[in-house]
DNA sequence: AATGAATGAGCGTTCATTCAT
DNA sequence: AATGAATGAACGCTCATTCAT
């Protein structure tokens, strides 16, 4: 009985996915439970998609498409770089990264177990360096980098830029609920912290 | 200490349950595969754990114990902070965690599900850094802080101090597999990233 | 003889059927594989066909009609019983069932079930062995025949005359790639054999 | 509970399924089924099994090593083949036949099936071939032939001597079923016609 | 302390079938 | 006449766990 578009089904599967990977992980996470709490039947599942792990794949595919496409880290309002204030900028782009927290714990959970060849975490965040870096600095500057100061960057940026924010958004519930703290003061305490550390490293 | 032919065993099936584990996640792994390859019989790791949870938390118990004893993130040979060198300590302490990754990975994982109330990868971190900050300064200056300035410390140190190693030491390999780069070129960028970002912060 | 769309359609389904349920059984085929391999929609599967059952009785039905009606062993050209070379009939009769192997092979392989009441084979070779009979013989002689001398006649014909060439026709390529040996070879083999034992019976 | 031998449900199990699988077919047999009807849990079959493929491949050794050790096809009370008479002889091998009906139902069933490489029919029948070929004649004899005429010996018993008695122990039911007739009538007719035909052109 | 056997619930997946459009 | 979507039962199989020996 076809009573809603196909498409909306698929959608809806992957929203509840989405969630309950990031709350279980993908392993902790049943494909009857994706089904039962999308309201849809186990078999239509597998009707909109292949295996369980076309759903994760899907998912990753979403994620990466949404970054390819819209990411502007600029905070609302502004048009140019020079015009927004470092913290703001900062701001934004944590407020981006944690609507997205949900995929991106279940990237970083499947790219940690070293057992199998899934890198789609570092993949992702890849692409949000070089995105970064493009809209920073002109076209001409960027093509003159040698390989060696590229992986140089990629290392600085991943490692002592991205990882703090990640950590930040993934980990401030659980960082709160453990320390029995407030979530505004935290960020503004990580706000603080980031920018003394990475943002401070890059005016140098 | 292991002196009987039970303790034996047991730790064989820790030590394996920890391989596993940071490979295919705690999920991932089934405790046929735990045993077959510890090369003990499914029912005797069951006379040894209680259940699957049972392994996971000894393990964790385990770190735990280990950091409370046996953290000293002087390098070999020197016995005051002022005598090392601010790169060797880093050094060291990246070492030392080099060697932990695959339990914190398991740890990491665990503790980016959402959906459960595990904290053991802040529990754990805490130690760390509480341990360090003893360690570094003297005993009536860190009981002088206040409740505030310790959670600004803590942090300023988990996000861009501890997050950034960890992540380097559990990722690094998929991420030199990834961008088919020298590990040690990457050792190397990392630290002068992390020294020009998060150890700069400490000195201002 | 199809004249709209839907028979074609019909038709194609029952072609693809029947080469899939003599690959990989009846219960070995699903519907799905059918649809996908007929190029046509699984919903318009169960428009032609009531349940996965009508398909396979749909085509027993087709082999009993071609049977009854176009059945004609002697070779092409000839028109008489007496004209024809003993070697040339058997030929053409292998021929003719070699064209029909795949639903000979259903048919065998669903009668073979002991559990269920499937009959359709037997059924079919006795309109084959009664054809047969009346072409062979006048009418007189043959409605003369005892109930008894036309069981043993059945029988006679049954296992010693039909099963060896249907047992050839559906065995012949599996013989040959584990022998690893000529088709024509076996086929020429077979004919010396068969002539040999069955028809030299029907001498005596 | 171990409250059997593992032995003796693995046994139990093989027999259950014989049966199962000579009755519906390979495919048409749910593990469920087989379990249900061996009086075990779904999870000990697979305990003994490493999955249903297992169950029929270990039929097949199993009927394999009967044929290769068991074989005698004299009648009880002889030891030498001059001693016996021919419709002895073909009776004696007809019990034996008969009481693996099952498993050269499903041997054949899944020989059948064109789209897979099993051929365990063929090989078995093989086995029984050479083995009377070496029974009724002497060995050097058997070993002066040459590929051409093995390939042409075992044609003819296959199709014509194998063929019609093996179809005539898997499908004399359903035939006494059809033709409503008596099952002693029956062998009897096939007797005569077996020799009529088949054991016939051996004596030439 | 260890083993082999068993258990039942749940896993991911496919099945035959239905039906509104 | 055909399609896409849905359904629920069943599939083959693995799971964590138990227990008599």
């Amino acid at each position: 009985m076809p009573k809603t578009d196909g498409d909306i089904t698929k959608k809806r599967i992957l929203q509840v996915a989405e969630k309950l990977f990031s709350e279980h992980g993908f392993d902790g996470t049943g494909v009857d439970k994706i089904a039962k709490a999308a309201g849809v039947n186990k078999g239509s599942l597998y009707y909109h998609f292949k295996d369980k792990n076309d759903i994760i794949e899907s998912l990753f595919q979403k994620i990466m498409n949404e970054i390819q496409d819209n990411i502007n880290l600029l905070p609302k309002g502004a048009s140019q770089v020079k015009e927004v204030k470092i913290e703001d900028k900062i701001k934004s782009e944590i407020q981006y990264l944690n609507q997205k927290k949900q995929i991106l714990s279940i990237l970083l959970m499947e790219t940690l177990k070293s057992g199998q060849s899934m890198d789609s975490f570092i993949k992702c965040m890849e692409m949000v360096i070089k995105k970064e870096l493009h809209f920073m600095h002109e076209k001409e500057k960027v093509e003159s980098l040698s390989e060696e100061d590229l992986q140089r960057y990629m290392v600085h940026e991943f490692f002592t830029g991205i990882m703090p924010v990640i950590s930040f958004v993934t980990l401030k519930d659980k960082w709160c609920n453990y320390f029995n703290c407030d979530q505004d003061k935290v960020l503004e305490y990580f706000m603080e912290s980031f920018i003394d550390s990475h943002i401070k490293s890059h005016r140098l």
